[in-house]
DNA sequence: GTCTATATTATGATAGAC
DNA sequence: GTCTATCATAATATAGAC
């Protein structure tokens, strides 16, 4: 895979090693928030010893603020496309686009929700960090698409953006952040193919209105 | 307020402390999630002895069983009312009862939500233990909901309830359960009246219509 | 770069006094 | 019921060999 220039700095200095321990990272932190998480199972999972990891990052924090850049980068980077892309007609479209992208995203990658989530509810130097790195932009331009929506009559008027814009993160989340809650609870793996394309059906439906 | 007489045997043997360190212990699993959280910083939290949690509930699991168990008994209470009562129209009408119910009760306990979530998202003996015990009722009266509020041609027909259901559920608590990530981002607690009533009024747009 | 110790602290649980 | 120790373990982080 080709490594886009902006991500060398923040993630491609080292080795092959690093890069495991990044990914066993996110696995960790997403399932069992930065407390819970401990750096010995992260060094297990990515099969390297421990020392490496103090190494390469410094510490738990240090290594924390790796993976959530890490994951944050794959994510901007489809977002901005649709964000940018000057060949879509409307907003309409641009906010179905970025409600296609977004559940294409999170079924395959839930770890990255379940991070937020795990961050985002709680008050704190790291729950602070995130916001303004990360997902700050990320909501200023999904207001942006929602306000111009509104305006175009794509989505209904007369309803707070911030409480739309929730409203459709969590549409989108909850199931396959919950994924493991909806096998037990109904047998069906929110993950598989026809499940991700009724659960973008559903949430076209809600926003944009039936398919013409 | 009075006690239901349900809830007796689950929560009300022992004293004012036990009361007091279940309350903690609900707080600190929240935050923190089950390995975050630490028996320790539960009794302080309570003002308690430590080895008082180990007189009470056994262990640090013995503990969260309760703390689970003494969340939903409120919420549940709260779902019966609306899933039974008789003098609903029509299940338009309980559908939206029950959206304004669930809006109310999750921004005053963002805790309950944060629980559910940070179980929910992994394998494991506690998830499965929440989804058997409490879960899945509620599930399946909500499934039920949708169902005959789709073919009263409440809700859209020809999408799959238990997407509707998660995508329902994720309008209504996200929100809440990142109200401090919210609160960064935006300067809005979305737990305060007028939000929580914006919020409110989003979701029955969304699901329901417009107002009449 | 990668590893093997090891120091230090924090944690869940227990024993037993009052 | 409630408290004060204390134990055994598991955690992060460090020092230093290869």
């Amino acid at each position: 895979m080709a490594r886009s220039p902006a991500a060398t700095a923040a993630t491609e200095q080292g080795g092959e090693s690093r890069e495991r321990i990044l990914v066993a990272a996110l696995e960790s932190f997403s399932q069992s928030g930065f407390d819970g998480a401990t750096v010995r199972e992260i060094a297990a999972r990515a099969d390297v010893n421990l020392g490496l990891l103090q190494y390469y990052f410094g510490g738990k924090l240090g290594l924390w603020r790796a993976a959530v850049d890490r994951a944050f980068g794959e994510l901007e980077d489809g977002l901005r496309a649709v964000l940018e892309d000057p060949s879509v007609a409307d907003d309409g479209e641009r906010l179905r686009l970025l409600i296609r992208g977004q559940v294409a995203f999170v079924a395959r990658h839930p770890e990255f929700v379940r991070l937020m989530h795990d961050e985002g509810k709680r008050r704190g130097p790291r729950m602070r960090w995130l916001v303004d790195r990360h997902v700050e932009p990320l909501h200023r331009g999904l207001l942006g698409v929602m306000r111009r929506a509104q305006e175009g009559g794509f989505l209904p008027a007369g309803l707070s953006t911030l409480h739309l814009a929730y409203i459709l993160v969590g549409s989108i989340d909850v199931i396959f952040h919950q994924a493991e809650e909806c096998k037990r609870l109904t047998g069906i793996d929110p993950s598989d193919e026809a499940e991700v394309e009724a659960h973008t059906r559903a949430v076209e439906h809600l926003f944009l209105g039936p398919p013409k």
